[in-house]
DNA sequence: GGGGAGTAGACAGCTCCGCTATCCGATAGC
DNA sequence: GCTATCGGATAGCGGAGCTGTCTACTCCCC
């Protein structure tokens, strides 16, 4: 297969092939006869499928797509790894993060883990980023949000063991990290959009609407 | 309360404030005495405030902060549309959204809200961006990803109740609507961070790590 | 075996986004 | 008056994610 056939197998550009092989998020073909005539299995096309459904539907960045992406191929990495480098889009904040609001939300953050049960590496990506998000919450004054955590803490565990169900089906190596790879960064999106659906229906129970208005 | 001193209360740079009241994010100062000494409020720090976290943990656009922003200041429109215009960032793909995995994703979600007894506006935002998920998920071929859909909303819709509880203790208008978005939007960010962990705990709790080996 | 289409690879360029820097005339406060 | 600062406008900058162009080569069909 040559590269306009990836292409038009994809419906990527072929433009775009080329910079995503410059850029290492999806490997070389095989070019035996010639160095100018390389030939592309039916891998690079799932791989070029990945590496746009991370883009597009995961929203991760071009740079975080490689490092993942080398992570999943190197079979020393553990899946736990593979995870951590796809949430470290969102953290990497770093800066000014050491106000009242963080230390409070650390606290917060550290008791919540405790009264779960949870065994969280200290160094785990999500736990800066749920810092984040909470002394955000605490910064705007918002306090009443605080105790969603609690909620959301359970509705994550229930989530999480139903991820690892569907993770653990899978015997093959390869295919088993991309499940999880792609059932935690899709299944981000996923679940943010449930979320609002429910939301609307919930706000719709509570708040009867009176004849479906339509305003905007 | 002068452009500098606003700066130093939210720590945003005077050059970037000027630019969000450029762009329309934060309303001009009021000019009292004279057209070119403005004088700011403590809205102002507040409003600021609340554009950084959209911006900076939300991962909204400016242009979409612009019109969420717009919404919430409109008494007129209703709290659902300003969260449907949050969640419009991720979603607006449109292009090639007519194939088979579009299809059967839309079915299956259909499927998914009439059996919750959903009740969602035919043009929700939300429902696109659910299709776009659960159609990737489809066409990467990751069949054993499709059951999550029935976890995840049911998790979604216990988050959705407390959302909605911790929303309707707000009595005031404007406080109210501020706290649906936050919650919205920060609490997609708390809920994948929570989420990540829970999936590492899970993991742990499964396949328990010999001796922590540290590897990368 | 000649010719046109296609290819790998390199490199420059383009558009958009989110700022940032510079300039201007006016004003505030001393 | 004098200087620092202000509001407002305009231009520029740096990174991200492609896109376009060029060159040397090879494939396939005639």
């Amino acid at each position: 297969m040559r590269v306009s056939e990836l292409s038009q197998a994809t419906g990527v550009p072929v433009p775009t092939i080329k910079y995503y092989l410059r850029e290492g998020l999806l490997p070389r073909g095989e070019t035996t006869t010639s160095p100018n005539q390389a030939s592309y299995s039916d891998e690079h096309v799932t791989r070029l499928r990945l590496i746009r459904s991370l883009l597009d539907v995961g929203g991760l960045s071009v740079a975080t797509v490689r490092d993942v992406l080398a992570a999943v191929d190197d079979p020393d990495t553990s899946l736990h790894d593979v995870l951590g480098r796809a949430v470290g889009t969102v953290t990497a904040t770093g800066a000014d993060a050491d106000d009242e609001h963080h230390a409070r939300a650390r606290t917060r953050l550290a008791g919540l883990i405790d009264d779960r049960g949870w065994h969280v590496s200290p160094h785990a990506p999500a736990r800066e980023a749920a810092v984040a998000a909470l002394a955000t919450i605490y910064r705007l004054g918002l306090e009443n949000l605080d105790s969603l955590a609690d909620v959301y803490a359970g509705a994550a565990e229930q989530v999480a063991e139903a991820d690892l169900g569907s993770v653990v089906q899978v015997a093959d190596r390869d295919r088993r990290v991309q499940t999880a790879l792609v059932g935690t960064v899709v299944g981000d999106a996923l679940f943010a959009a449930l979320r609002r659906m429910a939301q609307e229906h919930t706000s719709a129970k509570h708040f009867p609407p009176a004849q479906d208005p339509e305003q905007r």
